[in-house]
DNA sequence: ATAAACCGTGGACCACTGTCAATGGTTTTG
DNA sequence: CAAAACCATTGACAGTGGTCCACGGTTTAT
């Protein structure tokens, strides 16, 4: 498929394609048999961009989004240093889903405090049955 | 206490709570009875730092952080900007800690199969059972 | 009292993650 | 066939979140 029409499926910028094709995290050809310099996209392309939004959300770079993806699809990984890779990686996420998780307490804590009390502020989190 | 200190029992460096500042998330005065330039800030400023560590995990940007700390104090909060805001931080860290749980469970499966099978790559991921 | 460690200010600088605009070619559509 | 829509490449630009440096003053430890 074309750039544009990944584009459209994975709801990215084309700009954002060509951006992680520079990056290493995408990769396409031109067709062989065609005269122009058109870039040929893999259909797994939207899979791979799905994976990229779930990697950034997780709290990765692209540079190391571009190494999982290397690992995960080498036939040779080094094992040494991927377990290290990984290893790290899934500390440093699972903390991030951690502290997300505590600030999403933090916001629904706040919202449910403004619905009690949508005159008086938030005195009600702070300092307990104050009242008006 | 002095940024020095802030800095050392919140990790983060004095040139971040500076930074932080200068956007409006922390503050802090000076000493009136002193001959110094030196800023005071209160204890509980460690805690806000953790806040803020929390809230960027979670994906929000410091122009958000200071919203929703601004909303967290106020005496005066205007309840339906303030819902409407919250309501949408909630989905959107929401979504965020589903997609990093999709991509932490990626990572896992990725060491768990490195650990299976290290000297043949992946494949046992992709194309079941075809072994060496 | 002097060196080391600390502090504030200002502005330059940095990496990262895109986004946009210009140019020129190709394909599709009316 | 002509316009509209698509494509590639290049390079400049932008916003975010810091980090660093130089300067000069202050405090603390030796």
């Amino acid at each position: 498929m074309r750039i544009g029409e990944l584009a459209k499926q994975a709801d990215v910028s084309r700009d954002t394609i060509r951006f992680y094709e520079r990056h290493g995290l995408i990769c396409s050809d031109v067709d062989p048999k065609a005269t122009n310099s058109y870039r040929i996209y893999p259909e797994d392309a939207v899979l791979t961009l799905e994976v990229i939004h779930d990697a950034q959300a997780a709290g990765l770079s692209i540079a190391e989004i571009t190494i999982f993806m290397g690992q995960f699809m080498a036939q040779d990984a080094d094992s040494s240093d991927a377990q290290v890779f990984l290893d790290a990686r899934i500390a440093e996420v699972h903390a991030r889903i951690t502290a997300s998780q505590r600030f999403l307490n933090m916001l629904k804590q706040t919202k449910d405090a403004l619905e009690r009390a949508p005159q008086d502020g938030l005195d009600d989190m702070r300092d307990s049955g104050r009242g008006k």
